[in-house]
DNA sequence: TCTGGGGTCCTAGGACCC
DNA sequence: TCTGGGGTCCTAGGACCC
């Protein structure tokens, strides 16, 4: 059976949010702002019907805000996950096949559906009225065509919330009416790239020349116009994937300019950062420590840097992680700038279980050492998939499947033995 | 002893998304 | 004085090993 996918995407969801829980914020322009204020991030109907642009600094349009009436609410993501999950859950009971794409977005697959209309309605009556949430649903054979026919049922009234693109010469008419900037995975960069190559629609990207897209564009955009044609080369994700980094930063409220002030944030990064990978069950085999100055005030001396930094063993306590934090911070460190930001990312994240399951569960610890010093002189070999210890008192070779050690950590064995 | 090519790893940076 | 935070994937170039 041909494919069928549906993009379920909640309505401007953060000030959707704020409006269930605050009814008389209906019917009015509501944007909802970053961390420390900064800019906007959401909008309501009559927000963006007032030329509020996503990203808008507040400070600068502040005074504007007022004289249009339009009300302020500082983002609570605690609220929003939480009202994510309620959507999510309700969408799961509508079908097994599901992807949580994001906060408020989701992939159904709908391909065995009969009365697809009917299901849509309900599905969308259901939504909104067990959590208040208006929700916007596209239908189409592939991810990317989905994306459009959800934009459509977003700006089209008459719409009723949901667009169908399963007819050839209905996702033509629909591509005829976008920009490329308006397609998921083309920004402003890519764009201009694609005209400078003479590409400048959407349906012109459709009929490009595959070979060309990924000579010239890489294989993102070769799949990008496929994805158009209503070839379908993004698959439905149901199972959530471990996490492959996890990022703790902030701009500071004003500048920093002292070592200390950098590293007492830096050990805080570090201790949300660490936090979050432990409960997904995960430890990080790298860190990296990153520091800049504010691109915004161009009468500054601007310093940007990170610094990269693998542990010795995969880990997730967050001492050690907010030492070797420290060390980063130490290397990049420079006097004289007025930092604006910093941050802590933790990467490489393998599977906390497999860490601690074997050899080397601490590196200071007594018996580690004397493990790692009876490696010593051992006859490895890297495999594929595993790592093969030879010889000494061991009765036969000891294979270490390589999935279950991080990338580095295999590699930099000379750098574990030294230790 | 010399040479070349392939594979892998590492880092930095770019681009995009929500 | 004041412009977010958390992610993913891809590419390119250099180092290194076999």
């Amino acid at each position: 059976m041909a494919r069928l996918f549906a993009l379920v995407d909640c309505n401007n969801f953060y000030a959707s949010c704020e409006r269930v829980f605050q009814p008389a914020l209906r019917g009015k322009p509501v944007v909802v702002l970053s961390n420390n204020d900064g800019c906007v991030i959401a909008r309501s109907n009559e927000a963006k019907a007032l030329g509020i642009d996503m990203g808008t600094p507040w400070h600068l349009y502040r005074g504007q805000f007022e004289e249009q009436g339009v009300i302020v609410r500082s983002s609570n993501y605690t609220l929003y996950g939480d009202m994510s999950a309620r959507v999510m859950r309700i969408l799961a009971g509508f079908t097994p096949d599901l992807e949580v794409y994001s906060i408020d977005e989701a992939f159904l697959d709908v391909a065995g559906i009969v009365d697809l209309e009917a299901h849509v309605r309900r599905l969308r009556a259901t939504v909104l009225q067990w959590t208040g949430i208006p929700v916007s649903v596209g239908i189409a054979p592939t991810k990317v065509l989905a994306k459009v026919a959800n934009r459509l049922a977003k700006k089209d009234p008459a719409a009723g919330g949901c667009r169908l693109l399963r007819d050839p010469d209905v996702q033509h008419e629909a591509l005829q009416a976008l920009g490329l900037g308006d397609l998921w995975g083309v920004a402003k960069r890519m764009a201009t790239r694609l005209e400078a190559e003479g590409i400048r629609t959407p349906l012109e990207l459709r009929a490009a020349d595959p070979q060309l897209l990924r000579q010239r564009f890489g294989v993102v955009m070769q799949r990008l116009s496929q994805e158009l044609r209503g070839v379908s080369c993004l698959p439905l994700e149901l199972a959530v994937p471990d996490r492959k980094s996890v990022v703790a930063s902030r701009s500071f409220g004003r500048p920093i300019t002292a070592h200390a002030d950098v590293e007492e944030a830096v050990a805080s990064f570090v201790s949300r950062a660490a936090a979050k990978m432990r409960r997904q069950g995960l430890a990080a085999a790298h860190l990296i420590t990153f520091i800049e100055t504010n691109p915004f005030r161009e009468q500054d001396k601007q310093y940007r840097a990170q610094r990269g930094l693998t542990l010795p063993v995969a880990t997730a306590d967050t001492a050690t992680l907010i030492t070797a934090a420290h060390a980063a911070l130490s290397a990049i460190w420079r006097d004289g700038y007025r930092y604006k930001k910093a941050g802590v990312m933790l990467v490489d994240l393998v599977k906390a279980s497999s860490v601690g399951s074997g050899l080397f569960d601490r590196p200071d610890d007594a018996r580690s050492l004397a493990r790692m010093k009876a490696l010593d002189g051992l006859n490895m070999r890297f495999g594929r998939d595993t790592v093969t210890l030879g010889r000494t008192g061991l009765p036969r070779p000891w294979a270490l499947r390589r999935d279950q050690l991080s990338q580095r950590f295999t590699t930099h064995w000379e750098e574990l033995l030294a230790i």
